[in-house]
DNA sequence: ACCTTTCGTGATAGCCTCTAACGAAAGCGT
DNA sequence: ACGCTTTCGTTAGAGGCTATCACGAAAGGT
């Protein structure tokens, strides 16, 4: 199968400025944050004026809307190389830090602050469930035969979590592995963000450690 | 002493006028979020035209700085109220989510997606550390013998800690209280940001079900 | 009552998004 | 190879934004 759909010439060289356009915007983005992007100062970089962008994407909203979803998509392929021959949480989280690392603002662009108005379409959803399917699938593979049992005592959180297992959809994971996958993407997401942020320039130590010491508690049996 | 230092009825006026512009800016991004902050429209939200704001705000950065300032410190005095009679961690920790969650938008602007260029000016840092020593000293309080001990076997982090503690400043906590404080401001921020994010929208659970669950973790002997 | 400082205004430049109308170019079918 | 049709890129324009400037008006201080 072609990768593109593009058979005619012209469907062939609108993709290929599509690509272009998203070139330059991801760099803009990287350089100056999402909200600094300008639809029009990527027309002037590519020698095109003003206007002629709106062939090809009805706006800036939709412009951003596709590079969220190149963004997730980009971190799922990530993930699934990182993860060949049975799925590693360990490999997976450290995947998933070189990945934010290489581009923050990509990270950001999924993770960071949300826009109170914005929804994301369903076909950018079906790539997050795809995400947190694989990092489900490593926590399952973790804790194969206690994984029910791995629960805090007191906390009563993974009885609640049997009631409220739907969006797991047909995962066959005990609610003690979908609690873990929980733990480990808030823990996880929670050193990162504030590494990419910038909250820890400054204060002197490597941020790779805390985030493999974290790593480190989120692999023991009992999180 | 005067709360506000303004002795002539033109500083009066000026503190007013100032007060009243951030007050509707924070409704503007409440509703539409930092980014589509707009100067212009507070103006002719106050019956002014245009530029007559530009008396009060050098420009759109520094009410934003000033925005910026003012969330810092409503976090450190809530923090601060909510710690009266000894650093309480689970009390802090809940005060923490309470007030992040009366404005999310707020805490975003603290802890959200940064400005690639921009940088906080000293005073609005040094609030900054008043937060993070508040919850520091609300570690030390939980372990204060065992502190030094309370490290994940195998995990080096906290010798690490150990030779990277000028952050910390002046402070006697041992480095087994720093990591614990790093740990929780991560963890915390991590769950935090991904509920206000609307991460766990549609899911199911009850989030702060899952923010005791961590919050009983962190204050676990070993965390 | 005067003088000075401050305030708010309109005008202007430059950036942005996005729409509309027009001419040019390229693909397609015959 | 020729014409038709679709698409492309352009300029013009509306409306919004930040920000600066110069001017008149208002208010405070002496």
């Amino acid at each position: 199968m072609a990768r593109t759909g593009a058979d005619t010439p012209r469907e062939r060289y609108r993709a290929q400025l599509r690509e272009e356009v998203k070139k330059h915007a991801w760099e803009q983005i990287a350089t100056a944050g999402a909200s600094a992007l300008s639809l029009n100062a990527i027309a002037k970089q590519m020698g095109l004026s003003g206007p002629a962008l709106y062939r090809y994407f009805a706006g800036r909203d939709e412009l951003i809307t596709e590079l969220v979803r190149d963004a997730y998509r980009s971190l799922a392929d990530t993930l699934g190389a990182g993860a060949v021959g049975g799925a590693d949480l360990a490999a997976l989280a450290r995947a998933l830090r070189g990945w934010a690392l290489a581009d923050p603002q990509r990270y950001f662009l999924i993770y960071g602050t949300p826009v109170p108005g914005y929804h994301a379409p369903a076909d950018t959803t079906a790539i997050a469930d795809e995400i947190m399917r694989m990092l489900v699938d490593a926590c399952a593979a973790l804790t194969p035969e206690v994984a029910g049992a791995s629960e805090t005592p007191g906390a009563s959180f993974g009885a609640h979590l049997e009631a409220h297992r739907d969006w797991a959809g047909d995962h066959p994971a005990p609610s003690g592995v979908l609690h873990r996958f929980l733990v480990v993407w808030t823990r996880l997401h929670g050193v990162l963000s504030l590494e990419l942020a910038g909250h820890f320039t400054g204060m002197g130590f490597h941020p790779d450690l805390l985030f493999e010491a974290e790593l480190d508690g989120l692999l023991a049996p009992r999180f």
